[in-house]
DNA sequence: AAATGATTTAATCGTCCGTTTGACTTTTGG
DNA sequence: CCAAAAGTCAAACGGACGATTAAATCATTT
């Protein structure tokens, strides 16, 4: 009958938000325990207690924003597969299925908007260099799906050539979420529409026009207009 | 005629050596001095002795390998201006001056091809966020000084929209030094080419159509073919 | 109320860090 | 040749780090 009281004291979710505010302020490495616990409030030992190890609670911080990211690129890309059936998808959806849920997920997160992209760059830059094997099976296996998909919308680029811009689309992606506060000072100023929403609008048609380069242009598609994409 | 002898001993350059190897292997927070002086079969108290503090040889380091890749971004764009005197300058070739000089400049380094390529992402990775300042105000102008060139040579873009494409070839530039090893192998088989010459190729081929996105195609250029790019 | 398990606490461990010291050795210039 | 300068060296400094201990406190169940 206790199945509605918390297992666990707040002391852990506690530990939880002030690692990942501190992560995403200062960077992954530049945070001890000691400036944790001393943000939570709790004993130097309740990060060991609760998480065995700084890198136990490093790598639940990091699980408890990236997953739901993660999971939602996936689902969104098999939804845009699955409505297309047959027919090829738009590129400029699949990037979008790829970076949308960026500001789909934030208001899930008690961080203000500029330390969840900031957070989330970080992560992304860290890859293959020191990751939790967790989060880096993840990210391997939505860039894989993301790849396969990218593939059957550009038939016309040369598999190595693919890759190579991929990664530069990977690249813009990240050095819009680590430096977005430089620039969305000048987005700003626009009607009511949250300013990450026109950077990555920004970002689509980017990382589109890059991915198609020396693709000619496809005869105007021969049924019905082209879905319209007017961010 | 002893101007022949080094007035410092070898030891201040094997230091500046092991540091920039370290840095380039493991990261700029990661290397201890310790693990330099012991490289570098030096004294722990060498580097304090020779560069006041770890701050001021990872400084030295940094100006080492960064200002002449950016003196030779400038030189090049300077060049660019002056040949084509009122005429527009080509998009890809300013692309060219900002991402050539990697390769122009990394024979005079020691290091291998594959870590002067990932220290140097790993610099302009950090930029904003602890970088020395001397190498801060180089990026700076360089930057700036770009800048103005792709608004000349991209009239038809907004400077808010220009502002957020550059930022988003600056990523993918980032990215394309930092995890060259990844995908590089792909790259080979081919000719003699140093396969980071191809990977250039590419990344400017991509950041033009990205740079280029709305902008209807221009009349032929009235007088005489373009310049090609046949990389 | 007693017992049990979960949590919190202060204190401390050993290690690594950047830096400093002072003695010692080498190099340099008059 | 010799004094001054430059360089090297072993040793140690104080501080911060992640982790651990054992006792104290709390919550829950019996």
């Amino acid at each position: 009958m206790r199945e509605m009281t918390f297992p666990e004291s707040g002391s852990k979710r506690k530990l939880l938000d002030a690692a990942e505010q501190l992560f995403a302020e200062k960077g992954f490495e530049a945070v001890s325990v000691r400036d944790i616990t001393q943000l939570a409030k709790a004993n130097v030992a309740a990060v060991n207690y609760h998480f065995g190890s700084r890198d136990g609670l490093l790598t639940l911080v990091m699980m408890r924003y990236m997953t739901p990211v993660n999971e939602e690129r996936i689902a969104r890309l098999e939804t845009l597969e699955r409505k297309s059936s047959g027919k090829t998808v738009p590129l400029e959806e699949i990037i979008d299925a790829l970076v949308r849920p960026f500001v789909t997920q934030i208001r899930k997160s008690e961080l203000s908007e500029r330390l969840f992209y900031k957070l989330m760059g970080r992560t992304f830059a860290q890859q293959g260099d020191g990751l939790p094997p967790q989060i880096e099976e993840q990210l391997r296996q939505v860039m894989q799906r993301f790849t396969r998909a990218f593939a059957k919308a550009l038939p016309a680029v040369a598999a190595d050539d693919l890759a190579w811009r991929i990664h530069f689309v990977v690249g813009g992606m990240i050095h819009m979420l680590t430096h977005q506060e430089i620039l969305q000072r000048l987005t700003q100023g626009a009607s009511g529409v949250p300013p990450m929403e026109v950077t990555i609008s920004r970002f689509i048609r980017f990382a589109a026009a890059g991915l198609r380069e020396g693709v000619e242009a496809e005869e105007p598609a021969a049924e019905g207009p082209q879905v319209l994409f007017d961010f």
